[in-house]
DNA sequence: TTGTAAGCGTTATCAC
DNA sequence: GTGATAACGCTTACAA
């Protein structure tokens, strides 16, 4: 059934029932109703390349994931995906997702805009030095990024407040005693593990507390990875007394390390964990329940979702940069610290 | 710069533009090698609107994940997702991705159908008597599944020998005396896990070894329930010597809850977990290195989405049924069943 | 308030 | 081998 038969049942003409359907004021409301009710029965929807095609809009929102970028594609892209996608849902956009390896990564921003495929885009895992807001500029296509991009850039943005979270992370662990703390971070080249060190670094400065280098981690958020340096940094002697994690998953893998070493938490070694809020680890239920700093990353979703598809449809552009809040949450796996060994 | 554009500076007509881009035959090698040229150079991409409202093809798959259908939005989508999407991007397809809420399921098959956003339907997580199979068939639309549905039912899918493989791990424990072995199984109005369940009761049947129901569960696969679960079977008298688990995550609790009860594996305990190959938890490097059941999941969805895509060229309708192999490999987790307790 | 008609940018069907 | 021209199904001036 398409617009031509619907108008042709219902004796009007196309316009006036794609205008009826569309919410235009000038239809009648009783027109519209019959309208309404006819394009029920039939089970009519608008043709969407027909549409797109009229209106020059996509009405879709393209992510492209880039492989072997050193991002590993781990659940935090997936909880955020939904978020996205959700709010996508309930405002009748579509998703785009692509995955090109590194070598296609510039030819499939470009392919997508020339085809017309989407009306914006959303940057994920921005690195230091990243080349695809410049790609996306020059293709005049709109995008947001998620996370930051370097240094205080003009680029539209979602962000959680990496380098205050991990400031008061760490604060917390020195009001507790703590003075030798190891930092299991992010990939170095993400702008995230960089501000998440930037606060690491700040709050041990404002104590006068210095920063041990050999304590420092940048690595794959991995069990692996966490298990592997959690095993380096307590060897260290003196070893840390406690430890604060990019994420979950790494703080798996560091427990793990932990009871392999016969140390128990909080007692021998407090953890403080970045949790994004995964729906098959649950901090609150390990044992022990993790202190963390919490931001649910699909609700980031919604968000970039959100400002993207206002930029899209903003007549005179603008750029904002939203900051969402990042929660302390206080379990059992932080404590004094311990005297050292 | 459209087709319009193109071939007015070439001197050409659209159509005989077009058909060069497109590979017809009748064109003559010259003048294709100088259209390829001036597109190549224009940078010109037929808009894809356009193309798809003249084709009536969307070139597109969709990808419907229910949320809160019991299916927890674990690391096993993504994979599976990028595995889908890397074989689209190769084959110039998109893939549409979308994420209702469960009163909203039908609806969006049917508002994708309708609207031609797509061309065919990949069916994640078949549930006994799933409903979607029915609704695709209803809407005349192609599709696939990931995994099987019941019972040999006549809808193409790809699957792995979810039975095969799970009465080969349970063969493999039987071999080295275990006894009493626990079954940590995905939730059970899975088909995938009906079957799993299956295989280990048929390889217990074929030597008369008895199945205990209280070792056997169904369960969403987090981290959480691996340690619950593990705890509790192992507080059963006699306890199990070993345990199957359906998923690394469970097996990463189960580890957890077997540390926490001091037991080692695989003196105490022996495991055997199924890996879908996750690109951020590795079973070799646990400890101990886990002996698994392995299919890389992300080839599921390489397969799932070249038969989507013959489906929907195909000219006459067919049905084919795709099976994948699942390696058993043996490595540290797996030993000799010790004297019960 | 409704109708007419001109796009939107392709591909496909004819002629030549 | 190439060129007109008619779809494809919708939106949107412009007319009435």
């Amino acid at each position: 059934m398409n617009l031509r038969e619907l108008s042709d049942h219902l004796g009007l003409s196309q316009a006036t029932v794609s205008r009826a359907l569309n919410g235009y004021r000038e239809i009648r409301a009783e027109t519209r109703a019959r309208v309404v009710e006819a394009a029920e029965k039939y089970g009519y929807r608008p043709n969407s390349h027909a549409r797109n095609l009229a209106t020059g809009r996509a009405r879709t929102l393209a992510m492209v994931f880039t492989l072997g970028t050193g991002l590993p594609l781990d659940p935090h892209f997936l909880e955020f995906l939904v978020g996205v996608s959700e709010w996508a849902s309930v405002n009748d956009l579509s998703i785009n997702l692509s995955t090109p390896d590194a070598s296609r990564e510039e030819a499939t921003y470009r392919h997508i805009v020339r085809t017309g495929l989407a009306d914006g885009f959303i940057v994920n895992g921005p690195r230091v030095d990243d080349p695809r807001p410049g790609w996306l500029k020059s293709l005049r296509a709109p995008y947001v990024v998620h996370g930051s991009t370097e240094p205080a850039a003009p680029d539209s943005c979602v962000d959680i407040d990496n380098e205050g979270a991990f400031a008061r992370a760490t604060a917390h662990l020195l009001d507790l005693g703590h003075r030798r703390i190891a930092l299991l971070n992010g990939p170095g080249h993400y702008v995230f593990a960089a501000h998440r060190e930037l606060g690491f670094r700040r709050a041990c400065a404002a104590r006068g507390v210095p920063v041990d280098p050999s304590l420092l981690f940048a690595t794959e958020m991995t069990e692996e990875q966490g298990f592997l340096l959690g095993r380096r940094a307590l060897a260290a002697s003196p070893r840390p007394t406690a430890f604060l994690c990019a994420s979950l998953i790494l703080a798996l893998g560091l427990l793990r390390a932990l009871a392999d070493a016969g140390l128990s938490t909080p007692r021998d070694c407090s953890i403080i964990a970045h949790d994004d809020v995964f729906p098959f680890v649950n901090p609150a239920s390990l044992r022990p329940a993790l202190t963390t700093t919490r931001s649910p990353i699909r609700e980031h979703g919604r968000h970039v979702a959100e400002l993207l598809n206002r930029k899209i449809e903003a007549s005179t552009p603008f750029e904002a940069h939203e900051m969402i809040a990042v929660d302390l949450v206080l379990r059992e796996s932080t404590g004094p610290a311990p005297r050292l060994v």
